[in-house]
DNA sequence: GCTGCGATGTCCGAAAACGGCCAGACAACG
DNA sequence: CGTTGTCTGGCCGTTTTCGGACATCGCAGC
């Protein structure tokens, strides 16, 4: 399956965006874990119609003026993953749940661990706000962008002024 | 990637014909082992150009008057497997070898065992002449079509008229 | 409080099992 | 002596199996 690419330089650093075909099915920080390689037969092409959408509506969501995306998705996974990854998009802007509560809203509770694993393999970061998942204490656990990323942008949502320091 | 499919009835019973784009990459006996199963996906086109072909060329064999197949093959499997199918497509018509020269022509000498268990997967039966290994002593020690099949093939290759009973 | 444990889905590396083998040794038999 | 058969140990790529490690949590026991 073909896939396009192109980059968006993020207040916090560089991210690379892959669309497949109509949908947008990857959004990675650079440098984060699990960053995919881009394959030799993948397309940059600035100009595809759904990574400029997802680039405008990520500079918007940056500048304080979107608390929602809209641009279609389709990320890769197993059929679990998937649902873990739906339940994470019904958490909205400055929201935060637990991955217990994921896991429950995932159809699987008692798979808080599983749903933690899958959340680490979210594709999509920001568009599908896996920072917005804490431990039950309310401690930040993990984020394949690394913590930093993880805390800013949840100040960002909080509405707390602060600029990013890369560590 | 597409696939297109036909059958064949041969001799020695009907045959699953699989091609990939404008290549040939499957021919299986009914019920032999490593059989695939046909995705939902693929679609049965008796007027493919490759199928066609393929099927000509196997009806001339059958008749005794091919001895050398021409259509575009393309099988998949690891490096060491193709290697293996390929030089099983160096020996002749008529003509036997022994796996572990077989392994000597793809280049691997010493791994005669391993080559026997690739012999076993070769996805294309009779155009990649499998039958055409024996075990050193001369014996006839598998086939994944079974090994009446072998025999039978060998004898019309050897030129002995003579009918298969099935087992 | 702290420690330990069980449940959960996926991925990844290691290890074992599994073949369409083969050469050499040895015995049985003519 | 040859010829034939069986057995044994070593060979090698692939497939399967298995054991941890993970972006967790609640409960039991101390």
């Amino acid at each position: 399956m073909m896939r396009y690419y192109d980059f968006y330089e993020s207040p916090y650093g560089q991210m690379l965006l892959v669309a497949d075909g109509e949908a947008l099915c990857g959004v990675y920080f650079d440098g984060q874990k699990y960053l995919p390689q881009v394959a030799s037969q993948w397309r940059r092409d600035a100009q595809h119609a759904t990574l400029r959408q997802a680039k405008r509506e990520l500079a918007e969501y940056f500048a304080g003026k979107r608390k929602r995306f809209e641009v279609a998705l389709a990320p890769e996974g197993t059929p679990f993953q998937r649902s873990v990854w739906k339940a994470i998009a019904t958490v909205g802007f400055g929201e935060t749940i637990s991955y217990a509560e994921l896991a429950q809203r995932a159809g699987c509770p008692g798979s808080a661990r599983a749903a933690g694993a899958a959340t680490g393999r979210n594709p999509i970061g920001i568009i599908v706000p896996c920072h917005r998942i804490l431990a039950s204490d309310g401690s930040l656990t993990g984020y394949a962008g690394g913590l930093d990323r993880k805390r800013a942008l949840l100040a960002l949502e909080s509405g707390i002024p602060q600029l990013f320091s890369a560590a």
